[in-house]
DNA sequence: TATTATT
């Protein structure tokens, strides 16, 4: 089932950031994405060529549904940024979980690279580096290596592959439950003639001390999974009467703007900025946040279900409970019904997508539910 | 036998 995670709320990003200025940077490479025995939190600040930007900034491991604004936000805390970019697919519109921040001054990539790197922000641990000269002979670097001692360490797989050329992160693939390695991993080199080699020199061979040979290719590429698999949603649903991810990318734009209008008029990071959201784009202050967001659905037909209204709510999001407001001898729908969704953005999302939209012969009304009794 | 690192 195709599902939007959209953002989470602003106040989550600011209650992570808060904490990690109070503490500092969590070294935790082992709980989320690949490190670099080199490379890893404890020392991401790499000395590069006199050519290196010093005030450029890859960003790696963001949560999926963080936006290009949050990214801004988060990194404008530190300085002034000259340009920020979150990275998507360019069919989808899907976050591809990395972007760019270029700062004006170098001081202050230097300090978002002390202070945010390692920053937890959901399920993820983000990691900050100064980005390299964009190139085209770095792109496609990325190995795929599978048959690999369950035994290997990390440690052991880089040393091994290490031979061939600089190696930017590696990733060995471990059970959840059991943490034991699954005998998989990734290698990604500086430049994809080290991988080249890599493959001509380790695909079939057996590691030192193995029994079994390992195979060594390039990796699938991550943007085409994410397109295939959105692409069949698409076509596997073809009478899905809620937008599809297309349509969805559209609003999402919208929102983005909101968001972007809500940052700039209020200060940064205030627990305020979202409601700055809502006011600004003219809808009501919705409903209280404690049992969730509550949303007013209108226009519905006299035989709707609440079968439709998860169908329509669900890929936004957490949706915890809807309901057809029916009438009470003829146990008809009265036109309208509710729907409540845990997390604002997620509400937000569903909110500009499906407003307007067409439900059979209906243009169906969608906005945050409004104190005002709605007497049809 | 598959995570998301070059705009």
């Amino acid at each position: 089932c195709f599902q939007i995670k959209y953002i989470k709320t602003l106040n989550q990003v600011i209650a992570a950031m808060e904490t990690q200025l109070s503490n500092g940077p969590t070294c935790n490479n082992t709980s989320n994405g690949p490190s670099t025995i080199s490379n890893n939190c404890s020392s991401p600040v790499e000395s590069g060529s006199m050519e290196d930007s010093k005030t450029n900034l890859i960003v790696n491991y963001l949560p999926q549904n963080m936006t290009q604004e949050e990214l801004k936000s988060l990194f404008g805390s530190i300085g002034e940024i000259e340009s920020c970019k979150l990275v998507r697919d360019k069919i989808t519109g899907q976050s591809l979980g990395y972007g760019f921040v270029n700062y004006v001054d170098p001081k202050d990539a230097e300090k978002a690279i002390n202070t945010l790197n390692g920053l937890r922000l959901q399920t993820k641990t983000i990691k900050v580096s100064y980005a390299r000269p964009s190139s085209a002979s770095i792109r496609d670097a990325n190995l795929y290596v599978s048959g690999l001692p369950k035994t290997m360490t990390q440690k052991e797989l880089e040393q091994l592959f290490s031979q061939y050329g600089r190696i930017i992160t590696s990733r060995i693939l471990v059970d959840q439950v059991t943490g034991v390695s699954r005998g998989v991993g990734f290698i990604r080199f500086d430049r994809r003639i080290e991988a080249e080699e890599a493959i001509k020199g380790l695909n079939g061979q057996k590691p030192p001390g193995a029994t079994e040979p390992i195979t060594v290719k390039f990796a699938n590429n991550p943007s085409q999974k994410t397109s295939q698999a959105l692409l069949s949603q698409l076509y596997q649903s073809p009478n899905r009467r809620y937008p599809g991810p297309l349509a969805q990318q559209a609003q999402r734009f919208r929102l983005d703007n909101l968001l972007n209008m809500a940052y700039g008029v209020k200060s940064r990071f205030s627990p305020m900025a979202i409601d700055g959201v809502t006011s600004l784009a003219g809808i009501n202050i919705p409903g209280h946040a404690g049992t969730g967001w509550c949303i007013f659905v209108y226009n519905l037909a006299p035989d709707a279900d609440e079968s439709i209204l998860w169908q329509m709510f669900g890929p936004f999001g957490a949706v915890t409970n809807v309901k057809v407001i029916r009438d009470f001898n003829t146990n008809k729908c009265k036109g309208f019904g509710f729907v409540t969704m845990t997390n604002y953005d997620e509400a937000a999302m569903a909110i500009a997508s499906l407003n307007g939209y067409r439900l059979g012969d209906r243009v169906l009304q969608v906005s945050f539910k409004t104190n005002k009794t709605h007497k049809a």
